[in-house]
This record gives structure tokens, C-alpha cells and sequence, in this order.
DNA sequence: CCAATCTCAGAAGAACTGAAATGG
DNA sequence: CCCATTTCAGTTATTCTGAGATTG
């Protein structure tokens, strides 16, 4: 019997837990915010149901972490063109800085996590996580049962 | 600039989240407890605390869910015949039984997870995991600086 | 006295569900 | 009317910190 990945993943993200929010919690950061924060730097505009959707959480869940960002300028929020309801997010100069400041202060956990790992190894892992990722996705397990993934035609 | 293998992972760990607890729900059984149960059933004996250590959260933390494993009839504590402050856990048989439920719940999400995976990438992950988790540990943080672990000689 | 374990109590972070308002 | 997004409100799960008791 050998052990689930599941748990196994389930283990390295409470170590790693830990850790992020002792090295973040000086800058006053969340490890939740914090990751929002990271998510937007690279998909900039993304609204808070689409951040919801990609984190795998509730769309009021990551709404209640978008308006905390927000309130503490590090995000500003605008009204699509097409659709006034929804509020794209983009970093502010401030979001940008605090951001990088928590990378800087979490980098060495990241290091020590794949200590024990060659760069292969390291590439791998990425790789095989975002394939992980991907099959959980409601649309993997859509197309999965070859059913259309939303909207009725 | 290459995202954060802690962002995949966390990541990942949400999505199975959500559907360990909706496919564990039925049975009246929490995420957090069925982990426990599953390391007990393969590291019969351990106390609450070191459960605690080897899930990276406070012993607190892990007695909650402990007392409540007891409560529910699913493993039982006698003392350690050393220390006998030291309850050490064991499964009973209607532990077991919960527990094979829970591992027949939640199967097709662990296939699900590795559905895009060679069986050989499925191997290297579980390697992989394993070493991350060690690098976590406050033994090797120790080791890293070339302090004791531990207990002052 | 010290170290480890367990327990009790209170608080915080992060998620959930349900319901309402708005825009296209 | 339907659907997606946002927001408000209440609730639940999980974990934390701090303090105290016990055992060796």
C-alpha cells in the first residue's frame, strides 16, 4: 500500500504554510493576499470570479481577499468596457512593491522546499504540478465526460 | 520569471481540498480527521504530538482532532508503559472500517489528480513530495545550519 | 527544575452557504 | 427571464497562541 499523493501534497502544503505566514506576516501580508497578489501580477485585469475560479475557491471567498486588497491600495479595480458588473484588478506602483517585498522575504523558503532536488528534478515537479492542476479543473472533468463544460448550446 | 512551485502546490491543494470534503461529507468525516486516520493506520502507536510534528501543525491542533477520533470510536489511547502522559493511538476495528470508506470515497479523485500522468511521473512525484517534506522538517532546517536537532548534548 | 505531553480557553484566518442587487 | 458578478450576512472548519496540569 503506498501512501496517497494526495496526502503527500496535502503535508507539503501545511510545511509550507507554516512557514509562509511566519515570513509574511511582518510586511502584514496574508499568505492568501499574498498569493491573489501574485496571480494578478501575471494575469493582470483578471476579476475576482476568474481569480476565484483559478484558485479553486468560492467567488465570494476570494471577493472578501480582492476588496482587502484594494482597501490597502494595492490593487485598483475598474468596470469592463463590455460589462459594467464586473471589476477588473491590476497592481498599483504600491501592489508592485509589496509584492516584490514579499517575494523577497519568502524566497529562501522556496529554496529550502527544493533543497533536496536537482534542477531537473525542480522543472519536473512544475511541470507535473500544472498538469495536476489542470485535471482538477471543472472543465478537465467536463471534457473528461464528454459533456460541454458550461453554458447550454 | 517561473512561477512558485509553494504557489503550485497550494494550488493543487485547494482543488483536491474542495473535493476531499464534498466526497468525505456524506460520511461524516473531515478532511483533516480521514489524514489522520491514515497515517494511523500506517504508523500505528504514534502519540498526539507526534502526529503533530509529522503533519507540520501545533499539538494543539492535532489533539483536537485526536479527542475527536477518540470520541467517534475510531482509535483508541492507552499510555505509554514508559511516560504515561504519552497516549499512543491506535486504530480500532470501527476505525478501520471508516477508513476503508473514506479511501473507496475518495479514489476517483486521487485518479482524477494523476489522470494526466505517466504511471512513471506519478512515481517520480511521490519521490519528489517525499524529499520536499523532508527539506520542510525542522530536523533538516537544523541539519542546513549544522546545529543539533534537538535535546542539548 | 526542566522537558515533553496533554488539555482547556479564547481568538484569528479562511473558507463555506444563502440571499440580494446589478448589468447585459 | 436567465446568467454572471459582486456584495452582505451568517456560519463552519482549522489552526493558532497562551496558560495550566502531569509525568519522568
Amino acid at each position: 500500500m503506498t501512501v496517497r499523493v494526495s496526502y503527500l501534497i496535502k503535508r507539503v502544503e501545511r510545511g509550507l504554510r507554516t512557514e509562509l505566514d511566519a515570513a509574511l506576516k511582518p510586511l502584514g501580508v496574508t499568505t492568501t493576499e499574498y498569493t491573489a497578489l501574485s496571480v494578478l501580477a501575471r494575469r493582470s485585469g483578471l476579476s475576482s470570479a476568474q481569480l476565484a475560479r483559478r484558485s479553486f475557491v468560492s467567488d465570494q471567498a476570494m471577493n472578501q481577499t480582492v476588496v482587502v486588497l484594494e482597501r490597502n491600495g494595492w490593487i485598483e479595480r475598474s468596470p469592463d468596457p463590455h460589462h459594467a458588473r464586473i471589476l477588473r484588478a491590476r497592481l498599483t506602483r504600491s501592489g508592485r512593491a509589496i509584492l516584490a517585498a514579499c517575494d523577497r522575504a519568502t524566497a529562501p523558503i522556496e529554496r529550502r522546499l527544493l533543497d533536496g532536488l536537482s534542477s531537473e528534478d525542480t522543472e519536473r515537479l512544475r511541470k507535473i504540478l500544472e498538469i495536476c492542476a489542470a485535471s482538477l479543473s471543472p472543465q478537465a472533468e467536463a471534457r473528461e465526460s464528454g459533456a460541454p463544460a458550461r453554458s447550454t448550446p
